[in-house]
DNA sequence: TTATAATTTGAACAACTGACCAAAAATTAG
DNA sequence: CTAATTTTTGGTCAGTTGTTCAAATTATAA
């Protein structure tokens, strides 16, 4: 049976929600009195349609990597070069932070903060894992083509994304962040930091 | 009157256990019932020696932070060249933390996460501002001195303390993360990103 | 309309937190 | 030794958490 008109608009109000009190008070202070006291719903609905608060922590991060990853690769496959490639990764990451700020804080607040009651992380690290290797593989090839010096291609994507996580930490306390003048310096940064001098 | 000799001995204790409870477990998960289990005490002596959770936060962010900006600017005050400080400023950062793992996780878990119980940030933020602007003003040092090539001072001090500050969240969850090899790639990375070209 | 199903409420739940405290125990001083 | 002080215990306290549930309400269908 597919989801009433009422769970699809409740479910997408509770995410909106949970995303809103994240982005503002942080994963720990959230809670589904915050969630519901927002919404102006009883803390029993989030419970009926969500089994576990779990459950709406992985609704929330699904929703928001899936529009994220889809604008980054976009704009990835758009470039011809690896060092343009790499510039447009810097970019659209940051573009795409600017513009869905409290869904980029919420979701990388998740992935970093939310437990399971075993005290693993909610989120597979797995994900990152893939996001690294990629890049990895990517700044790779770059090197390959000789595009780019030698440098450790791993300890260099790791850093890329590093940076791309920590300036979400940031912009969840520094509202007034200018991310265009971040992706600026850091397109600049990069550009000297792996490319083919000679 | 000086403190006891036992006082002085269950403070580094408790300071100790709730050091390795947050680099094992996270802050969000130490509790006093933990800390005091891994201590094998009652938890009413944690509350004895420490007026509040907070406090002994506190304690733990001091006793750490003191050793390590020494540590640091020892490394930074020997070097003639600013840019030879920049390498040390990495170099120096990234070999603390390499030594001493589980408190510096502790320490910069607590500075993000911890929060009083109006919602601020338990370890004023001014701590950090300080640190960036000092940076920042370093970096401008060596561009008036023609050493650097022209960027925005600010936002690469902030990069570089972001780079410091993920690595040690990693760190938590990365146990066989080679600081040394992140620490040869920076500095390479950071000195093509600043150095004047011409 | 009536009957059925979906939704919402608000209270209760067990588990946990940090703080507090009186009594017991251990240590120190005279 | 005794007396005073410091330290520790173990329990209680009020507060919060996510979850459960029967009852009340609302929506849907026949």
């Amino acid at each position: 049976m597919n989801p009433t008109f009422i769970e699809a608009a409740r479910r997408t109000q509770i995410i909106d929600c949970t995303i809103a009190c994240i982005a503002e008070l942080g994963y720990a202070q959230t809670s589904f009195t915050q969630i519901a006291k927002r919404a102006k719903i009883s803390k029993g609905v989030i419970s009926y349609y969500f089994a576990t608060k779990d459950e709406l922590m992985r609704a929330v991060v699904r929703e928001v990597l899936s529009a994220f990853t889809a604008f980054v690769v976009s704009h990835i496959d758009a470039e011809p070069t690896v060092s343009a490639q790499l510039r447009a990764f810097i970019e659209a990451n940051l573009a795409f932070m600017d513009t869905h700020r409290k869904p980029m804080i919420a979701t990388f607040d998740i992935i970093r903060s939310a437990r399971t009651e075993d005290g693993q992380t909610l989120i597979s690290s797995d994900l990152a894992e893939t996001d690294l290797t990629a890049l990895a593989a990517h700044l790779q090839r770059g090197q390959e083509q000789g595009e780019f010096r030698a440098f450790n291609a791993r300890i260099m994507a790791a850093t890329i994304l590093a940076l791309r996580n920590e300036l979400l930490v940031q912009l969840a306390y520094k509202p007034d962040l200018d991310l265009k003048a971040y992706a600026q310096e850091w397109v600049i940064l990069f550009d000297l930091a792996t490319r083919q001098s000679g």
